[in-house]
DNA sequence: CGAAATCATCGAACCGGTTCGATTCTCTCT
DNA sequence: AGAGAGAATCGAACCGGTTCGATGATTTCG
């Protein structure tokens, strides 16, 4: 069922199907009638790869995140799924693309072999390869997260630093003097990706602005690393009362930890972060955090990357998002006293 | 940079061009390498909507899964994560369509516009719309989960009656008498999953041979949900020692009201279920748990509808999973001792 | 009333690949 | 030496759309 049969079956030639079809030059309503009649009967749909073949255009967007190998993080999948529905709501479908870095085979066949309009890619770092290249042979591209020079492209972004630096005010607010941070894995940060740079960043100007006593460390994706990581915490440094964390993969780990160790949270110790909210929701108690406001961001690159491909000449444009804290039951004043500050589900009532 | 660039600065025909690349017909030693070095040196790679057009092959496979609104389970984002690598692999791409019905826009784009060579469905019903038509119109594709009457079709699936019987005797055999199943929201159940359902199925006959007390529940796939369900279980029960759920996204919920109300994991309620490894590694105390093998499963997938578009004429193959349970930290004799049974973590060694 | 503008439609060219049949040249075998 | 096989290459057709320019019919207006 080609566009031929359909214009056969209703007695005019192609091009006028494809006018009536795309309403580029007007049809006389008759024949519009009769040919709507014949592609309802056959249940004609256009080739994709012969109109992205002779239009150029895909309807398709390319969306780049690293492989897993590491895991993917609650977040990913969060903004996987707000794009891929905000593109459908465009009519754009979605190809993905697990690259890390641009010689990546699955990244050159989706620009080379001009698989997509445009991509949004994730994960990004700070000097990213993979927009260089982009950039460089002017190809349609959205990141989410920003790069250490982000003037003159097009993201949306999240202001880690303030982030990072707001949990340490709370925390500090909250009387706490030693605390440690927890970033992704060392692998992530040596790479130089954004939030774990910026995260640590903003944490460490924020802390010597309140003249605290830090420790910094980096920390596997899952909850095994998590557990490891808060053990060697606290054996650095018994005193630390608070963690500030960007790892929500490793949450359920210092959770553990804390429990094992028999710190009561928030009474003994408090917990913080820059977390997607959903998750941050699911661990008990819920934690007090910087939520991650991942499909509004997601569904915003998709805005932009769209708004770029339809107007090829609009300057770049951005969206920095900076989220408040979310109060919920994993922050208390430090050295409180037993229970009764325990917040929400106070002393448990035991048959 | 298309092949008549190529052919032209080579000195021979797009023809010659095509075959080198190809290889479907000898070309001589000097043109082949003559032609290699002019693509070299234009980075040449082939448009994939020309060859797609001629070839009738996208080199590409749909995903399709049902869109969040509720929201993705940490299983579907495994999936999504393996099933794209291991296209990869392969050298397809995978393109993403957020659909729950065959009626579905981006499902009717998909098939009618020939986007997708094939496609892997996730979240299946026992009666299954999406799966109906593709085998109306034979399109190739496999189910990750199967229909009632799965003869006949490719797909990888999970035992989930076996699974849920197995968590049932595991809970027996601990002593629990009074159990309660958590289901996947009720929306879902009515709508024929096939894990709700054959989960469901496989609890209900499990418990009814054991001679124990059951009550069922749907809960809605996030942690606040788990709370509120929890509560209604132990107000209607009160006598309730473990729980038995197919919800992975509600279990921070369950542990959160256990807290509340008092009751330790596993001194005094035994938690088990059917649940992705890493989700259950990741709460405290781990959860005892048939995982389920989401990243294998995905590969499967791919491996079979490889399989089945490079060989379209082989009869339907599939594989049946039954990982079995993982023992954890989340279930133990019913009734058990105060501290003493604690597992694993024992004694709090507060400094 | 005739020129100009507008409308509806058609045929041909094009997008960038793949593939088939034909052609030319060289080598082998009898 | 001549027939036949096989290698290397070319030109043309094709895949299924879109788009441009041309054409004939109809309407508008001075």
């Amino acid at each position: 069922m080609n566009i031929g049969e359909i214009a056969r079956r209703a007695g005019v030639s192609r091009s006028t199907v494809s006018y009536a079809l795309s309403g580029k030059r007007p049809v006389s309503e008759d024949t519009r009638r009769k040919i709507q009649q014949v592609i309802d009967e056959l249940g004609y749909q256009p080739n994709a790869s012969a109109r992205a073949l002779a239009n150029g255009r895909t309807s398709t967007i390319g969306l780049v995140f690293p492989p897993a190998g590491n895991h993917y993080t609650g977040m990913q999948l969060d903004f996987i799924g707000s794009v891929t529905e905000a593109a459908a709501a465009y009519d754009y479908d979605v190809l993905l693309s697990p690259s890390g870095v641009d010689s990546d085979r699955s990244f050159q066949r989706l620009l080379g072999e001009r698989r997509v309009d445009g991509a949004i890619l994730m994960e990004i770092r700070l000097q990213d390869d993979r927009l260089d290249h982009l950039t460089a042979v002017d190809f349609p591209s959205v990141t989410i997260g920003r790069t250490a020079r982000p003037e003159g492209s097009w993201w949306v972004g999240l202001d880690h630093t303030a982030l990072a630096a707001a949990c340490v005010h709370h925390l500090a607010d909250l009387g706490h003097r030693r605390i440690a941070f927890v970033n992704r894995p060392e692998q992530l940060l040596r790479a130089g990706y954004e939030s774990a740079q910026r995260g640590l960043d903003g944490f460490t100007k924020a802390a010597a602005e309140r003249g605290l006593t830090v420790r910094t460390y980096c920390c596997g994706d899952d909850a095994t690393s998590g557990l490891t990581c808060l053990e060697r915490i606290l054996y650095d440094d018994p005193a630390t009362t608070a963690l500030v964390t960007l790892n929500e993969a490793a949450l359920g780990g210092f959770y553990r930890g804390l429990a094992q160790a028999g710190r009561h949270v928030p009474r003994d110790f408090s917990v913080t972060g820059v977390v997607a909210g959903r998750w941050a929701e699911a661990v008990t108690p819920q934690l007090t955090a910087a939520d991650v406001p991942a499909e509004q961001m997601g569904r915003l690159a998709v805005d932009l990357l769209v708004q770029r491909l339809d107007h090829p000449e609009t300057p770049a444009r951005n969206h920095l998002l900076a989220p408040p804290i979310s109060l919920r039951a994993s922050t208390g004043p430090v050295g409180a006293g037993p229970a009764d500050l325990a917040p929400d589900f106070g002393t448990p009532t035991h048959p």
